[in-house]
DNA sequence: TTAGGGGTTCCAGTTGCTGGAAGGTCAAGA
DNA sequence: TCTTGACCTTCCAGCAACTGGAACCCCTAA
């Protein structure tokens, strides 16, 4: 299977399955002329790659999780680990654009939004409210 | 004041300093023997810029922010624009995490984590309830 | 004089692609 | 047989926003 179909199968750009050959993500064998030949199992590799890279997991972990897929005597524990763990850190960035949200939207409200120049906004950015004393 | 200590008041490291610098975002001048010299105002810039980060803006927002911030005949409407649309891709960027979020979860807590290899993370990215027929 | 703690520049690497240039290959139609 | 156009190949550069490191200069104090 040429590279295009393999695209169409796995849902991933030609520029991408290129790159993940390149990094040894996945590595399809080549024909006499040098052109890339896809099998059944490199295309599913590659939808398995392109559902964990959905879920957020970085290529190093697309990596080991695809090793483990490959491995039939692997143990879930080490998957779930690292399932974990990312589940972890998305957690922790929820948690932070939440607090960015949080903030912005009360700024956001407080802003007039018309010609005029004075902007709470712009008033927080420049450290209103910084030593503590300004308002008490 | 030398970097040390405008990386000091404005909580931000030397490094990425001289990189604002050399994007044209605070450029502070120079002494005879080539030492930045950074004003308080340049600090004040500074400290703008890492609060401004710290609320997530991009380096080209966070520059017109700034633009505006030293513009005294400035519209707060511009500033409420960026904001709301910064604000607009946070939320989005929340949407997907939590979607991650909720599929994930649900798979860690399906899976046993022990010493066997049977795993619903591995079985749902390998494709498990593909094309609708599977459990129907 | 020497040691140290500043400062400077520039280059490379990070993550995960993506665009583009330059060129080889292949199948079909005139 | 030649040409056209769609494919394929490699390699290089760039995105965002830094960060680390090398190699080197400067300044002060003991």
């Amino acid at each position: 299977m040429n590279i295009k179909d393999a695209a169409r199968a796995s849902g991933l750009p030609a520029k991408t399955i290129r790159y993940y050959e390149q990094i040894g993500l996945v590595v399809p064998s080549r024909r006499a002329n040098g052109y890339r030949d896809f099998s059944e199992t490199d295309v599913h590799n590659l939808a398995f790659v392109a559902r964990a890279r959905a879920l957020g997991f970085s290529i190093e972990d697309c990596h080991a999780l695809l090793a483990l897929y490959q491995d039939k005597s692997r143990a879930s524990a080490d998957v779930k680990a690292i399932a974990q763990r990312h589940l972890d850190e998305i957690e922790a960035k929820i948690r932070d654009l939440s607090e960015m949200r949080d903030t912005l939207s009360e700024l956001v409200l407080a802003c007039r939004g018309n010609h005029r120049p004075d902007c709470p906004i712009l008033a927080s950015m420049s450290g209103a409210g910084e030593s503590g004393n300004s308002e008490a």
